[in-house]
DNA sequence: CCGGAACGTGAGAGCGCTCTCATCACAAGG
DNA sequence: CCTTGTGATGAGAGCGCTCTCACGTTCCGG
């Protein structure tokens, strides 16, 4: 009969068979394996070598279940919206993080719960202590894990600042600086009505960036006219819809700030869709710095985010919390560029 | 002196306490938690409300430590270029291999190896038996990986054909045929001489593309001239170079299939920088039906791809594979959509 | 009324590892 | 020469779980 099943790493070498093969002890061998000084030269030779013949690998699980530790961290992307899956944030924000925990031979669990009941089990696994600690892709405003998370003791690190009254370390990219860029280039275009598309004010993105946007004019002592603000869903659709309030109400409006690349492309196709010229009538600057930004007529002066760093960062404040080695709550901003574009030219280009 | 590090699962409960609580033996608790049979309802009611008083959740590496199973599977993204990232794809695919997973109780164990040497150290991970089975995006002819995988015997599932000689079970969209729908479309819209941008031709999506554009031609009686096939990298410059080799080779040229949305936005600032109107000079077809297609000057007519699809199929054939209902290699082929937007109307549109 | 199948349950071994503690060899100091 | 210290090594317990096996009970047919 054959094996019916496939189970078990099949004869997979043991501690054991490392250290009979070697002469000494288990105990020796595992202390050559997690690199103790304890050990003489030349038997860490031997054991080193005796490891190389047999491929001997350590059994995690065994490792696990004497340690209580899991040399694994969860990260949680709770989005339900398809908003993540339209611009590459999420796969670069991922290899960011990947690279960091690689290094430090760390697994990376990635928990996507779509429904609120996957939500809960999610923090159940998480709260059971089967991860050392766990990045969220914090968004919104309501987010129940989030909050479930934040009261359990388990390391946390938020990628994007956490809403309200959450209290977390994490890592954001400046958005309000951002923003605040964008709209002062411009002005520094000669554009004097500048509207902007908000993103959804549950969202500290959004936030942020409308408040970027708000710096931006008073400092150059423009007035904030409240009918100068539309907000839209991070999508193109929204963007476009938006664009049309503020045209009604401003059809005299020179300048977009869009929070979004989408949604700069929204914007875009109302304009052309009214006769107006980009950016001879009107300049726009969207955010993200996406493929959609360099694909669109004319192609987005953007706002771009270090997205891989943030994963990077992210990684490395987990790291930290989970050894110990920082127990304080971390806060880090990085810092955006404006990538200019033919959307935002000077005024009435060729 | 406060706890230093944090270790352990902090006083979890565990099966010991359960079964004393409940009065009955650890063995009996197991079963309960393991939907063993061989309970009388009235024992298994009684250890059901002590799991749930207690909070009890089986502490993973014990259990793997003695079924040699680990509960999780890897997914392995090995691409080191920024294709992969320009495109919702991954984080759709992830979403739909995540959704499968969750309902069996799988763990993701997410895994981008960056360099040849990371290449190496996941594939002794996968190999060593730290996961039950993997998931494997395969793209390139080259990946060394992939080879070392599919000769070890670990339960293996690609996600799209495997290139050359290698043999797995993967789940594919049928490239060829959406590839060829597309210029079906072109062909029914009155245009004859139709060129494609490529992919690179050690890729199998690019393979597949290039072969149902000619299977179109062929099966409408046109010519297959090589001058009206040009190779870009999935890349929006990669398009736009290709495009310019096309029109010298064929200013006759009035309909363009672009195996990537990316690619066709490409074609599109060429055919726009050449004074060309799409779709009333020249007709073009994307790939992918992305954010991009949406947001181009006109819009994208493209090929829908049922990528969260994609990603349930596979991690289901992998449970599958794993559990040993079916031993068999499995191939699937999920079909396309063509989606029809503005860049493809018929001729001369007003 | 008895033998034995069928079922429910418990005892106990052991998965592969780490870690504490005991042991041993050797060196240095009195 | 004996004590004490130091550093290298091994013995053994035990992490929390599953699974085999044995045992006790019930229920059937003969």
């Amino acid at each position: 009969m054959a094996s019916g099943v496939l189970r078990d790493r099949r004869g997979a070498t043991t501690l054991e068979e490392v250290a009979s093969r070697a002469g000494v002890s288990r105990a020796t061998v595992s202390r050559v394996v997690n690199g103790s000084p304890r050990v003489s030269p030349d038997v860490r030779r031997g054991v080193e070598s005796a490891i190389a013949e047999l491929g001997y690998v350590p059994n995690r699980a065994a490792r696990s279940l004497v340690t209580g530790r899991t040399a694994s961290i969860g990260v949680v992307i709770n989005e339900p919206t398809g908003r993540l899956f339209d611009d590459p944030f999420f796969p670069r924000l991922l290899r960011g993080i990947s690279g960091s925990l690689t290094e430090r031979d760390l697994q990376l669990v990635l928990l996507m719960p779509e429904s609120a009941e996957d939500a809960q089990r999610t923090a159940d696994y998480l709260i059971a202590g089967h991860v050392d600690g766990a990045v969220m892709v914090s968004l919104h405003d309501d987010d129940v894990l989030l909050s479930r998370l934040a009261l359990a003791s388990i390391p946390l690190v938020l990628v994007g600042r956490p809403p309200q009254g959450v209290s977390a370390s994490f890592v954001d990219v400046d958005n309000r600086q951002g923003a605040r860029s964008a709209v002062e280039h411009l002005i520094a275009g000669g554009r004097h009505v500048i509207g902007t598309i908000a993103g959804p004010s549950d969202m500290p993105p959004g936030v942020d960036r409308l408040a970027g946007y708000r710096d931006a004019l008073a400092a150059a002592g423009l007035i904030s006219d409240p009918a100068l603000i539309a907000y839209g869903d991070f999508t193109q659709d929204g963007g476009a819809s938006a664009m049309r309030q503020l045209l009604a109400a401003h059809p005299d409006i020179d300048g977009v700030f869009a929070a979004s690349d989408l949604m700069a492309a929204g914007v875009l196709s109302i304009l052309a869709a009214t006769g107006r010229h980009v950016p001879g009538d009107v300049a726009v600057v969207g955010y993200d710095d996406s493929a959609v930004a360099t694909s669109t007529n004319p192609p987005l002066t953007s706002v771009h985010q270090p997205i891989e760093e943030m994963g990077r960062e992210v990684a490395r404040l987990l790291v930290e919390a989970i050894d110990g080695t920082n127990r304080a709550r971390r806060r880090v901003i990085l810092a955006t560029d404006l990538v200019k574009r033919a959307s935002s030219a000077g005024r009435r280009v060729p």
